[in-house]
RNA sequence: GUGCCUGUAGUUCAGUUGGUUAGAAUAUCAGAUUGUGGUCCUGAGGGUCGUGAGUUCGAAUCUCACCAGGCACCCCA
C-alpha cells in the first residue's frame, strides 16, 4: 500500500467505532452517575510540562514536536558574535538531548494525568475543590508496537483531586466494579501502596533504591523468585540485602494474611504502617460497597513514579493482555507546577485494550450497530417528492431513514440497503403513486406489505418492532 | 534500545528438488427477466512475487543487504 497509517496508529471503521463508542459510553455513563464533570485538554503539551514526569524511559518515549522556521541559522559553523553556533556545539559533544529542547519544544500528550495537574494549577480560581473530572482523549506513546500497544490510544481519566480522604480510592474501585460488570468482562483489581513499598526499602536500608527493588519484585510472577533474586544481586544489593527482601517476596495467602504478615515485617517503619493503615482502610471500605477481586499484590509496582500512595492495576481473567486499567494516589502532581498541598487521586481505563478484550471474548453485544431503519429507493423526481414528506415524518418520529441519492437500478439500491443492513425498504414507484400506496418490504423475511400512503405512517408499529 | 519470526491480487493463503504465460478462495464490478437485495450460476478487472543486488542458461523459490510488518523483552493503557 502507497499511504500507510504510520506505525502504531489505526484507522476505525464504522462498526469498529461503534464498538468503541459501546465502551465509552458505558464509561462515561458511570463517571456521570459519580459526580464526575468532563474536560479536555490539548493534545500539544510544552515539553516542559511533560518531560521529567515520567521518569527517563518516558522522557524517550515522548513524541516530540519539531518547532518553525529555519534552524540552519542556529547551527552556523565556527563562533559568531550572537553565540548561535549552540547546535554545532551539541553536536560536537553529542549532546542530543540539548539539541532536542534547542528545536522542539512542544510534544504530544502521554498521558491525562499530567496535563490534568498543569490544568488544575492553570484554573485553580475555576474550580471548587473537591474537583472531579473525567477526560477521555488520545494519548500517544512513541513505543514498539505489539499485541495490545499502540503509539495513539484512548485514556479514559478519573480523578478526584483536593482531597486526601481514602473514600476517593474507594469510589475509583466502585467505578471500576460498575464499568466492567457492565462490560461483562471478569477482572481482578490489584492493589497495592506506595508507601508499603518505600517502606520496604527502608527496612533494607536503601530507600535510594526503591525503583531498583520495585521493579525486580515486580517481575516475581514472570521470571520467578531465583531470577529476581538474581536481578537484584546485579544492581548491587548484598547478599544480606536480598536475604531481607527475600521473605517479603515469600509473602502468600489471603489479603488480610499478606497485610498481618507485612505488619511485623514493617513494624517500626512510620512509612509502612502509614501505608498499611491505607490500604486495610480502603480494603475493607471496599468489601463493604461489595467489590470482589480485590487483590492486594505487593509485586504491583508500577512504572510512573509520581505516585505517593494506593496503586492499582486491572487484568482481564480471561484474556492474555496487559493491565487495561491502571491508577494511584499523587500527593504533589501539582506541586511540580507550584501549587503544593493538592492531592489527587485517579484511574485511567484503556479503551484499545478493553476493546481488544471484548473482541477476543466475543463479548460486544449484538445490537449496537444501528444503522437506518428505513430507505426510500429512488425512482425519478416525481416519486421523490412523496418520499421526501414521509421520511420527514418518520423522522419527526424518530426513525432513521434515508433516501437514496440517485435514481439506480433498484437492484443496485437493494443492494445498498442490503450491504448496510437497513432491515426495510420502501418502495414509491409510477405504480404506488397512481394508487397512492406504499410499499414496505422487510429485508430480513423478504415480505412485502401495501399500505395507504395518505394513512402515511401506519407502518410506522412494524417498523419499530 | 535488544532479540526472534514473516513479506505472493483489496483480504486470507497455495505455488513440489530452482524450469514455459504465478493460482485458489473471498471481496469488488458487470451480466443471468428492463420494479427487487441476501443463495446459486457466468464473466471481468486486479500482482514490478516488499526493494535492490548476487548465484544460475533460468529465481516467487537459493545467498546478502536494505525496507516494511508482527511478536517478545524493557516499560506501560
Amino acid at each position: 500500500m502507497e499511504y500507510k497509517v504510520v506505525k502504531g496508529t489505526r484507522d476505525f471503521l464504522p462498526l469498529q467505532m461503534q464498538k468503541r463508542n459501546y465502551i465509552f459510553n458505558t464509561i462515561i455513563e458511570v463517571y456521570k452517575r459519580h459526580g464526575f464533570l468532563p474536560i479536555e485538554t490539548p493534545a500539544l503539551e510544552n515539553l516542559s510540562t511533560l518531560m521529567g514526569k515520567y521518569g527517563e524511559e518516558g522522557d524517550k518515549l515522548l513524541f516530540k514536536v519539531l518547532n518553525s522556521g529555519d534552524f540552519t541559522s542556529l547551527a552556523t559553523t565556527g563562533n559568531n558574535p550572537n553565540g548561535n553556533d549552540v547546535l554545532c556545539d551539541c553536536v560536537k559533544n553529542n549532546d542530543y538531548k540539548k539539541m532536542t529542547t534547542m528545536i522542539c519544544e512542544k510534544g504530544l500528550r502521554y498521558d491525562l494525568t499530567v496535563p490534568f495537574a498543569r490544568f488544575v494549577v492553570n484554573h485553580l480560581n475555576d474550580i471548587s475543590f473537591p474537583f472531579k473530572r473525567y477526560q477521555i482523549q488520545p494519548v500517544w506513546r512513541a513505543d514498539r508496537p505489539q499485541k495490545g500497544r499502540y503509539r495513539e490510544f484512548y485514556q479514559c481519566d478519573a480523578d478526584i483531586i483536593g482531597s486526601d480522604s481514602l473514600m476517593n480510592e474507594v469510589e475509583l474501585l466502585e467505578i471500576i466494579d460498575e464499568v466492567f460488570s457492565s462490560l461483562k468482562l471478569n477482572v481482578n483489581i490489584k492493589l497495592n501502596n506506595r508507601k508499603i513499598l518505600a517502606s520496604i526499602a527502608q527496612v533494607i536500608g536503601k530507600q535510594d533504591k526503591i525503583v531498583d527493588i520495585t521493579v525486580a519484585i515486580d517481575k516475581l510472577d514472570k521470571i520467578g523468585m531465583d531470577k529476581v533474586l538474581e536481578e537484584l544481586k546485579e544492581k548491587d544489593f548484598s547478599e544480606q540485602d536480598v536475604e531481607k527482601i527475600k521473605p517479603i517476596l515469600m509473602i502468600k495467602g489471603t489479603n488480610e494474611e499478606k497485610l498481618s504478615q507485612l505488619k511485623t515485617i514493617l513494624q517500626g517503619s512510620a512509612v509502612g504502617e502509614k501505608g498499611l493503615e491505607e490500604l486495610s482502610y480502603v480494603m475493607d471500605k471496599a468489601k463493604k460497597a461489595e467489590i470482589k477481586n480485590i487483590d492486594f499484590d505487593i509485586t504491583l509496582a508500577r512504572g510512573l513514579n509520581y505516585y505517593t500512595g494506593a496503586i492499582l492495576e486491572v487484568k482481564a481473567n480471561d484474556v492474555q493482555m496487559g493491565s487495561i486499567t491502571g491508577g494511584g494516589r499523587y500527593d504533589n502532581l501539582t506541586g511540580i507546577f507550584g501549587v503544593k498541598d493538592l492531592s489527587g487521586v485517579g484511574i485511567s481505563f484503556g479503551e484499545d485494550r478493553i476493546y481488544d478484550c471484548l473482541e477476543e471474548l466475543n463479548l460486544f453485544p449484538q445490537d449496537i450497530s444501528t444503522t437506518t431503519t428505513l430507505l426510500f429507493v429512488n425512482f425519478g423526481e416525481k416519486e421523490n417528492e412523496m418520499c421526501l414528506s414521509l421520511a420527514k415524518s418518520l423522522r419527526k418520529e424518530n426513525v432513521s431513514c434515508e433516501i437514496y441519492p440517485d435514481c439506480s437500478k433498484i437492484k443496485k439500491q437493494m443492494k445498498y440497503a442490503n450491504d448496510k443492513k437497513i432491515p426495510f425498504v420502501a418502495l414509491i414507484g409510477e405504480k404506488e403513486i397512481e394508487d397512492k400506496q406504499v410499499v414496505i418490504k422487510n429485508m430480513t423475511t423478504g415480505e412485502q406489505t401495501t399500505y395507504n400512503i395518505d394513512d402515511a405512517l401506519s407502518f410506522l408499529s412494524d417498523l419499530k418492532a
